[in-house]
DNA sequence: GTCGGTGCAAACCTTTTGCAATCTA
DNA sequence: TAGATTGCAAAAGGTTTGCACCGAC
């Protein structure tokens, strides 16, 4: 699975992952890229999500987005340079398009800059009207 | 584990645990803290680690800090608002006192700012000199 | 017909938990 | 001495992998 790029054939399953992560304007979760394409391909094993990701991955087309405390999304990459909201109501991660960078960060002398992530949390729109914040699932714990 | 914060008492591992996480000025992941408290207490079962981290952190003596594709270091709290740099060399993470948003970050209409989380990623000054990157280990992964 | 892909189950890894022994107060 | 804490090993969660069968080409 290393050298040429031998074959890659084209399944259902693999169509429709790609198409369910293709298809979003944000970072899905595993559970959420599975549900989808469930849909299509009934009796999805959850085995070809990870194994299709992690193709989709190494080919470029998918980026992995790790929102802290809470998990790692998938999204397509190919966007420009970009950040992320969290939802602490939903738990929906969502494209943030601006970055407060307009020049690198300044660092502590002889640290260079690479890349950097962003992830800014609260309440998405829908969230933000709701009196009572829905309850946790999960390990979403943050400090 | 959750009423009256009965006793707590005081042991040789809970305190070299503390005093490693204390004496740090940046944060450590869950294998410097066992290495370093080891030293102090030999012996030290890696779940009395984790027992320790998490009574502290409920304590509010500690926080995570979750590095994207890179794992949970922690460190103890109490310090001002900061962010985080992870170096890509030698893996190790730093605090940051600076902060781009001298005001909240606009965001989509409805959606309202919490708090945020910033990790950049580069060369410390001590990697950056180094011709040669050293060799990842484990789990290290990123976009 | 080939050989890549899938599903299932086992393997892995990291973190948590049960329990008997140990240690603090 | 009572009850919290520890260490070990088992359990739990999530992700990866081995393998036989299935399906794309």
């Amino acid at each position: 699975m290393r050298k040429s790029p031998s074959a890659a054939r084209r399944t259902r399953q693999r169509d429709a992952i790609e198409k369910v992560i293709g298809s979003s304007d944000r970072p899905l979760a595993l559970e959420e890229i599975l549900a989808g394409a469930s849909r299509e391909v009934r009796e999805l094993g959850i085995a070809t999500v990870y194994r299709s990701i992690k193709l989709l991955t190494e080919r470029g087309q998918v980026v992995s987005v790790e929102v802290p405390g809470v998990g790692v999304r998938y999204e397509s990459s190919g966007k420009a340079h970009h950040h992320h909201f969290h939802c602490n109501g939903c738990e929906k991660t969502f494209d943030l398009h601006a970055c407060p960078f307009t020049e690198p960060p300044s660092l502590p002398d002889g640290f260079s800059h690479e890349t950097h992530a962003i992830t800014i949390f609260g309440k998405c729109d829908t969230c933000g009207h709701r009196p009572k914040p829905q309850e946790r699932r999960r390990t979403a714990r943050r400090a």
